[in-house]
DNA sequence: GTCTATACCTAGATAGAC
DNA sequence: GTCTATCTAGGTATAGAC
């Protein structure tokens, strides 16, 4: 369920188990970019050979799809539990913003994976087809916020939601585990999309937390 | 200067020029990836081989480099124009969060790949070099507006940089030219950015567009 | 300026021994 | 479960004719 370094090495003995050929390989995809990672690359990582390597996996599509499975999984997750609420729209966007981070930052490589995926290939775009997929409930909750009132009705529900998940997904790019717990950046990108980064003079929101 | 799409060709009669071959390849590159274009797609697309297109450029690399160059260039325009400016560091900070949005419509694709580079190469380390660059110089800018009162100050300015960036380069997912005037977004951006999704009570800012 | 032909290499993937 | 050896496809890049 975690992608967490030591590889938990369930029974065989001196053997790689799959979550730590897939931690791996998702390590060096993100680094490199998936095309320029080859397999040898995968095995060196892991201390193995190719063939061996091969003896764990059918190939390298197929790490691909478990990470990026995992990285959708956790995303539609996180819909369905904001679905489910019993809060207007407005709240029900903050909340799916802040499982959002949680998420991304919990699965983040997975994650970062996903969202770099061009669709060359089946696998890629079945990825890309469940992204558009959660685009479009995000998008249709931040109608549902503007119907209500909740938030600003002057720009595109497609615009609003595209940005505002735009600066979410950005968080890929700099967040490592080390910059602090996911709670607290998801609880900074709420307050920064919702209330911007202008000076607040009525804070009607107490916890002023400095960040980090 | 500009990347449109009928190119140019200067004067040899059926040659295709230097822009018209990097427009196809930068298309390409962003349609599947760097790694996973070949410079046969590129020749294909360009209705020439392999060979000929050798003849136009000395590798792959030079390609690359040149577009990301162009992304780059137009970035710290940007930023140079805006520190000239007489204005508070928060007026620059919306200024050149204006005007990196411009950039990025106007040379949508160059910036795409600028923001897509791995750094697997000395080309690629460049790049990756002066986005750092430019980061640097978001957040200074940033941290300057806190100090003036101009912007809240209970978030990081490494943090605040990163998100309001974040979501300005979220733009290369789903941008298009079709889809509106640079300047319209670059202003649903900016309002976006620094008066947050909430819907406002006092309107201090009269021009209320229905964007697109 | 464009072509055909090809050198050279690295990729993904498999065979079969231990 | 791991190895060495190898197949085959496709990549970047070049040579040299037209």
């Amino acid at each position: 369920m975690d992608s967490a370094r030591p590889a938990p090495r369930r029974r065989g003995r001196p053997g790689h188990d799959l979550d730590a050929v897939l931690a791996a390989a998702v390590r060096l995809f993100n680094a490199r970019g998936y095309d320029a990672t080859s397999m040898f690359d995968v095995a060196e990582a892991l201390g193995i050979t190719k063939s061996t390597l091969y003896h764990h996996v059918s190939g390298k599509e197929q790490l691909l799809a478990m990470a990026v499975d995992r990285a959708v999984d956790g995303l539609f997750e996180a819909a369905a539990q904001v679905r489910d609420q019993q809060n207007t729209a407005t709240v029900r966007l903050q909340e799916l913003v802040r499982r959002s981070v949680l998420v991304l930052a919990e699965r983040l490589e997975f994650v970062t994976l996903l969202l770099r995926v061009h669709g060359n290939s089946e696998v890629e775009q079945h990825a890309l087809a469940r992204r558009r997929e959660f685009d479009a409930l995000a998008t249709d909750l931040v109608k549902q916020a503007q119907a209500e009132g909740g938030i600003r009705a002057d720009v595109e529900p497609a615009t609003a939601a595209r940005l505002l998940f735009g600066m979410v997904n950005s968080l890929i790019e700099w967040y490592r585990p080390e910059r602090g717990h996911p709670e607290t950046i998801a609880a900074t990108v709420v307050r920064l999309a919702f209330d911007g980064l202008r000076t607040i003079d009525t804070t009607d929101d107490q916890d002023e937390q400095q960040e980090q």
